[in-house]
DNA sequence: CTATTTTATGACCGATCGGTAACGAATAGG
DNA sequence: CCTATTCGTTACCGATCGGTCATAAAATAG
């Protein structure tokens, strides 16, 4: 295994660039959701051909999970890093409670939740990475309770596990209604009241 | 404006029963979503034919519209029902928790839920009748939340309109949750752990 | 009876769906 | 140079999409 930046391709090489093609077919499903987001509209998105599509991504649905695995990485790292500004155990939550909602932009949402109510119960394989996203911020935002609930920052009478269920509950309950019902900074508002409980 | 009953048809009179074609049809919208539900899977689950479903309902869109307020009104229906069985406010509220959550039936979750994610954004139809159903609602649980906090079940220091998003954001969560990621008995319980927070 | 109206049925429509095959262009190894 | 291999492009595939239409059946009105 010798250099990984300079790939000796034996063929004739890409004339894309890999990642800002997943990239974009990557907001055209957040955007649409799966079903509403056609083979022609991926190409119209990514300026690529369907061959090169299916070439260098296989079908849709191989596509799609790439693209919300990118998602969901991308997202998980970004809130990790805010997490980790911030000494406080508490502080760290709130930030990524305002991470995650200024992230699930108005119209957008979050597209792991809307590949869970769009896709989750008919496709195992939807189900799975959202299985597995869902139990790994679980962790996290477990961890930081346990943290805060140590640093006297949140009441000892309450559950960590419980509280990061309620926590994950609203952030999903956010990213839903932001598509039609209430407004970003509303709904921070109200997170942040749902934290201020737990104090 | 003589008789409801017997409607007096002048041509053939139809051969099935409306509101069962109706229902149909929104268990089928209900459970896979407006696009993954082809007029051919409506045709089999209502039992009729393409040219009967346009005659009656219209074209898809209009008729998911007539299924989707169909639910609305109905669920709407049965939980009021539920609310006023109780004297205490905080135990309507209780039980609409788990009326809900139990209608948000695993794999299925709530259509409005459903519908807001899959379409909200970019179907005016559906974000309007969204809407109206959240400012219903929300009429609805905020008037309990007062009455319970007029009642002394309800610490007096907290905003019933806050309150009242908490928990539309919570119940939001959790039927998006349950397509996936928790059960519905977990979901219950964390809604009414958020509920003990307030007393 | 005939005429009219409404329904049920199935054939049919163009458009689009996701996916594939064929072929020329571009690179590397020899 | 030639060959092998990969990529980009285009034409094409059958299936299905939502939606329409012609026609026959079933009722009432006269």
């Amino acid at each position: 295994m010798a250099q990984a930046q300079q790939k000796r391709a034996v063929g004739r090489p890409r004339e894309f660039d890999e990642d800002a093609a997943l990239e974009s077919a990557m907001n055209a499903f957040w955007e649409k959701g799966y079903e509403a987001t056609s083979l022609a509209d991926l190409c119209a998105c990514t300026g690529l051909h369907k061959g090169s599509l299916y070439q260098a991504f296989g079908d849709k649905h191989t596509l799609f999970l790439r693209a919300l695995k990118n998602y969901a990485d991308r997202e998980f790292r970004e809130t990790a890093a805010v997490a980790f500004e911030h000494e406080s155990p508490l502080d760290s939550l709130r930030a990524i409670v305002r991470k995650v909602c200024s992230h699930a932009e108005e119209g957008k949402g979050c597209m792991m939740i809307n590949s869970m109510v769009e896709l989750a119960p008919h496709d195992p394989d939807v189900k799975a990475a959202v299985q597995a996203e869902a139990e790994r911020r679980m962790r996290v935002v477990g961890e930081l309770l346990g943290k805060a609930q140590q640093a006297g920052e949140i009441r000892k009478d309450l559950e960590p596990q419980k509280l990061a269920q309620q926590l994950m509950i609203g952030l999903a309950g956010a990213a839903t209604l932001v598509k039609g019902v209430i407004t970003t900074p509303q709904v921070m508002d109200v997170l942040d009241d749902l934290i201020d409980n737990w104090t």
